[in-house]
DNA sequence: CGAAATATGGGTGTCGGCACGGATGGACAG
DNA sequence: CTGTCCATCCGTGCCGACACCCATATTTCG
C-alpha cells in the first residue's frame, strides 16, 4: 500500500524503559518506510537529540525523568515546527489526550496496542494525519472535536500567578486556614481560588488537583 | 557459555502493554535458548495459561488489570512450585522488590534495563540464581540482606493485598461509597481499611495516600 | 487447638471540602 | 470611561473524610 520511499523516515524513539525502547525499534526497523535513528532515556535528551538531528518524527512516552514526553512535546513543536510528533503512553486517560494534542501531538497510541497499530500511527503521523489510537473511547474524540468545531479554545483561561500559588500548597496538603495564614488572606478566599482552579482546570477535588500538580510538575510526590 | 539446550527454555509473558510484550518476545526470542511460548495480558490470564501449558518460566509484569503480577506469582508459585518467576517491573521500588520476593519471584528486573540483562536474568531465574537486577540501588539490596541476616521480619507489617486494592482506589479518588460498590463490601468497611493504611503508613488523609500511591508506583498522575 | 491476623460490619461526632449564592476594590485595555 | 479580569471576602448547606468506639466470621499459623 504505502509506496516505498526514497529515504526512510527518521525516527528518535524516546522512553525511559530501555526495554520499552528496543521492543519498539525493533518494531519500527522491521518496516522498509521507518526507521529509528536516535533513542533518548528522557525528555531533556530527546529535546537535545532533536536538536542535532535531522529527524522527521518524535516517538514520545509521557512519563519520562528530566522532563515528561508532554514537556519535551511542547519544545519540539517550538523548536522544530515541522517535526511530526506521536505521543506513546500506558494512560487511557482523557485529560493526558488533551494536553498532548494541546502540546503539538498529531496522534497519542496507547502501549497495549497491537505492534501494526504502533506502525501505522506512525505513518498517519508522518502524513500529518491525525491518528486516534484503537480503543480510544468515542466520548474522548467526541468531546474533542466538539470543541474544537464550536471554536472554544481549549486552554481557556490560563491560571494565574495567586492561583498557581495556591495550587501549590492546596496540593501539598495544606488545609484552607493554614493556606490562608501562610498568605495573610481569608481562608475563604483560599476556598474561592480553589473553586476557581477546579473550574479552570475541569477538575473535581483537591485530589485531583495534587495529581495535575504532580503530573505538570509543580510539586514532588 | 550457555551449553546449548537441547531444549529451549519454555517461558510465559505476561504483561497488559501489547507493544511491551511484543518487543520483549522479539528479544528473548532472537536467543537460541529461549522461547516465548504464551502471552497473557493480564494476571488472571497468566494463571489460566499456566495451568494448561508446559512451561519453565513465567515473566511477569507487576501492574496489570485483574490480577497483579504478584498476585499471579504467589498463586503460582502455590500451583506451580518448580516454576521459575521472574518479575518484570517499571517500579524501582523497595516495597515492590520485597514483595515480589516474598511472593516466590526468583528474580526482578526493571524496564529500564538493557535488553541483555533481560536475557541474563532469564537464565539466571532458569538457573534458580537470584538476579539482582542492574542498577539495583545498593541500598535496597543491602537493607534486604541485612534484615534477612539479623532475621528480622522485612516490613513491619506489610499491607495486605485487599489493602492495597483499596489504596489504589482511594488514591484515584473514589468515594467510600464508590468502592464500597466496586468490591462489594460495605463502605464502612471501606474506611476501615483506609484507616489501616493511615495508621501503617503514618499518613494523615487520603491526599498524603494518594501522594504516597504515587511515589510507590501504585497509580499514575 | 488456640492465638493472631484479616476482612467484614456498625454508630457517633467533628471538621473541612466544595457548591451555591452574593459583594467590593483595583488594574488594565478597548 | 466602561467593561473585564483579578484578588479579596462573606454566608449557607450538604456530604464525605476521619477518629474513636464497638463486634464477628474466617483464615492462617505456631
Amino acid at each position: 500500500m504505502t509506496r516505498p520511499a526514497a529515504r526512510p523516515a527518521r525516527i528518535l524513539l524516546a522512553d525511559d524503559h530501555t526495554l520499552v525502547r528496543r521492543g519498539v525499534r525493533l518494531i519500527l526497523d522491521s518496516e522498509p518506510d521507518l526507521t529509528v535513528v536516535a533513542e533518548a532515556a528522557d525528555g531533556a535528551e530527546a529535546v537535545a537529540q532533536a536538536r542535532s538531528l535531522d529527524i522527521d518524527l518524535a516517538v514520545l512516552d509521557i512519563s519520562m525523568p528530566r522532563r515528561t514526553g508532554l514537556q519535551a512535546a511542547r519544545e519540539l513543536a517550538r523548536i522544530r515546527p515541522g517535526l511530526r510528533i506521536l505521543m506513546l503512553t500506558m494512560y487511557d486517560n482523557e485529560q493526558y489526550f488533551f494536553e498532548a494534542l494541546r502540546a503539538g501531538a498529531s496522534g497519542y497510541v496507547l502501549k497495549s496496542v497491537a505492534d501494526r497499530d504502533l506502525v501505522e500511527a506512525c505513518r498517519a503521523a508522518l502524513r500529518d494525519e491525525p491518528f486516534i489510537y484503537p480503543g480510544a473511547e468515542t466520548t474522548l474524540v467526541r468531546t474533542y472535536l466538539d470543541r474544537a468545531r464550536s471554536g472554544g479554545p481549549l486552554p481557556d483561561r490560563p491560571i494565574t500567578e495567586r492561583e498557581e500559588e495556591i495550587l501549590k500548597l492546596v496540593a501539598e496538603g495544606h488545609s484552607s486556614k493554614e493556606i490562608g495564614d501562610l498568605l495573610v488572606i481569608s481562608p475563604k478566599t483560599v476556598e474561592r481560588h480553589r473553586a476557581n482552579l477546579l473550574q479552570k482546570l475541569g477538575l473535581r477535588d483537591r485530589l485531583e488537583l495534587t495529581r495535575y500538580a504532580i503530573r505538570v510538575g509543580l510539586i514532588e510526590p
